[in-house]
DNA sequence: AGAATAGCTGTAAACGTTTGCACTTTTTAG
DNA sequence: CTAAAAAGTGCAAACGTTTACAGCTATTCT
């Protein structure tokens, strides 16, 4: 169906020399007499020759080509990491295939199984949960895998994230020193690696500590409208400061509480865990745990592009400094 | 590097059949044999055969993957299509390319041969703008491509898009039924072929047949601050309702007119004209122009396939329907 | 000058599939 | 029952590169 395309052969004829030849023209080989690379570049030049990567992929058993899995493209969260792994990316010269796992028609594992028949240099997950068989999956290649903004149970595989517990910890904190007693967590998915071993005893820790009770965790509050209900039980339970890890989320009930005639943070404080920019868009501004998510992409895929060119890596578990960016959702005394 | 994979000679030899069998079973083809099939199943089963994917492009001159072209993976609108392509995409069982132009790195036409480089079947173009290096780009190839939230300026590429100009001409009707009188427009680029031949156009004929004057055109804001720093620009000039391209800006204008103490609806009007999430959040909610954005991605996908098989396609400039969302940020009476 | 070495180029075998063609076996029809 | 058609299978040639390996040609050294 393709137009005929220019083949390696095509040059080689024209050039007058043979394959092997343009091929090392082509890859930047040094072993080739100036004046014969002059006159192959100069026919690759004419024809507008451009290599087949799928040809190149299946004779050098390398894609130049890493695969990305993400829960939600339309969550700024993994967008900002995304965009960080994207730069890093075009400046190794890598493509990025990008495989969203938030259709249930996909799950975990199958989307590891494509990319590695599509024969993908390396892999970065950036998905919150990291069931079973995903892990099976990966086990089952030697392709490299980085988790970027998300941490595995046992750090079998190599991540950048931010210390989340101590983040937490800061911002319950600063909460408490602004005189609220009743803190709460909110949660995305509560069965996240990032949620049951650093969030939830984070907040565990703190509330026993601070001798508050074992105060309210809420799950499953995803996307606006979830937060927005949300408030009329906070308001019930008598929750007045929460921390909250889904950004549009803690905006739902910010938007909430002052719809219900309520002052923010007076009433009710709002942390915001996984800050994107809608944390400050939105009035009031709303405090945030800022993750270098930028950063966390662009650190994953460096550590990446180590791993695919086996270079050593010395550290397997990057943590990367966060920031506790006190704005309008909390009181600044 | 890699570990050594079963091929397709391993289930070949293991069931005792040739590797075109192989082949056909893995195809589904329907001359196999029902107990041939499934002695090869079997095999393939119990060895965890899967296709590489590279040879099979090579060998088939079909990846079954396509690329998108994208600016801003950050910016929500192009998120919202890309969601929707990507349902679409996995329907069909298309991987994704994604490569984003954003980094000036990258130019349009690079991005453009890149993909073409590694056999993608086809592409998405949602850049706002199509310069001529890219149309010549696509030209010389038989890789079909389909525009997304955008249209080219002579129609020579299939696309999906809205009626901008009619939209934006409502937008402008509301505003003016509401006693606006300083109408202007506020665009991120200037340059793109939907701002040059329909919003500008429809903005500026409105303008004429109200009597409105020249009115006020202005460009390259393409961000939250971009947008909060304009306001003020807008009150010296004594605006009083304006469409903004950008989502995020014009939540700039918005909370810049409340910090200064204005009143919106009252003292500006304020309609988005590429709503994506971010309008419906913010308070005063933005009044917007709600372009199907996960159904233009979803229909430019199936546009897609459609050609990459080479079946008939009925509607090569398809426009779908937007509906002008009354909200916050003009008053409703 | 001759030998050793380094630099350059070509040959041909991979890489792991798909697929046209030919051949054999089975089914169908008369 | 036989001829013709259909179904099932295998062979081998693509697909467009990369890359050992070998060989040839300069260059360097003694």
């Amino acid at each position: 169906m393709r137009k005929q395309e220019i083949t390696i052969y095509d040059v080689a004829r024209e050039a007058k020399v043979s394959m092997a030849t343009v091929s090392r023209v082509v890859n930047g080989n040094t072993n080739v007499r100036k004046d014969t690379r002059d006159r192959v570049m100069k026919v690759i030049n004419r024809l507008h020759y451009q290599p087949n990567a799928v040809a190149q992929g299946l004779a050098s058993k390398r894609t130049t080509t890493v695969g990305l899995i993400v829960p939600d493209l339309t969550n700024l969260y993994f967008a900002e990491l995304s965009k960080g792994i994207d730069d890093i990316a075009l400046l190794y010269k890598y493509n990025i295939i990008i495989t969203s796992i938030e259709n249930r028609l996909m799950r975990e594992d199958q989307a590891i199984q494509g990319l590695l028949n599509k024969q993908v240099d390396g892999v970065i997950y950036m998905s919150d949960s990291l069931p079973e068989e995903a892990v099976e999956a990966f086990k089952r290649t030697d392709t490299p895998v980085v988790l970027a903004g998300t941490k595995d149970n046992h750090l079998e595989f190599p991540s950048v994230a931010i210390d989340y517990q101590k983040a937490d910890t800061e911002a319950l904190n600063l909460m408490y020193n602004d005189g609220k007693r009743n803190l709460a967590l909110v949660l995305d998915n509560p069965e996240t690696v990032v949620n049951t071993e650093n969030r939830i005893p984070a907040y565990q820790q703190f509330m026993k500590e601070h001798k508050l009770g074992k105060g309210h965790i809420y799950s499953n509050i995803k996307d606006h409208s979830d937060g927005y209900n949300l408030y009329s039980q906070l308001q019930k339970d008598g929750v007045d400061g929460v921390i909250v890890t889904s950004d549009v989320s803690a905006v739902g009930i910010l938007t909430s509480a002052i719809d219900a005639g309520k002052n923010v943070p007076k009433d009710i404080e709002i942390i915001t865990a996984n800050a994107t920019q809608i944390a400050s868009i939105v009035r009031p501004a709303l405090t945030a745990i800022r993750q270098p998510l930028y950063d966390i992409g662009a650190v994953a895929m460096r550590m990446l592009t180590k791993l695919m060119n086996n270079e050593k890596v010395d550290e397997m578990q990057i943590e990367l400094p966060y920031e506790l960016l006190k704005k309008q959702s909390t009181s600044n005394n």
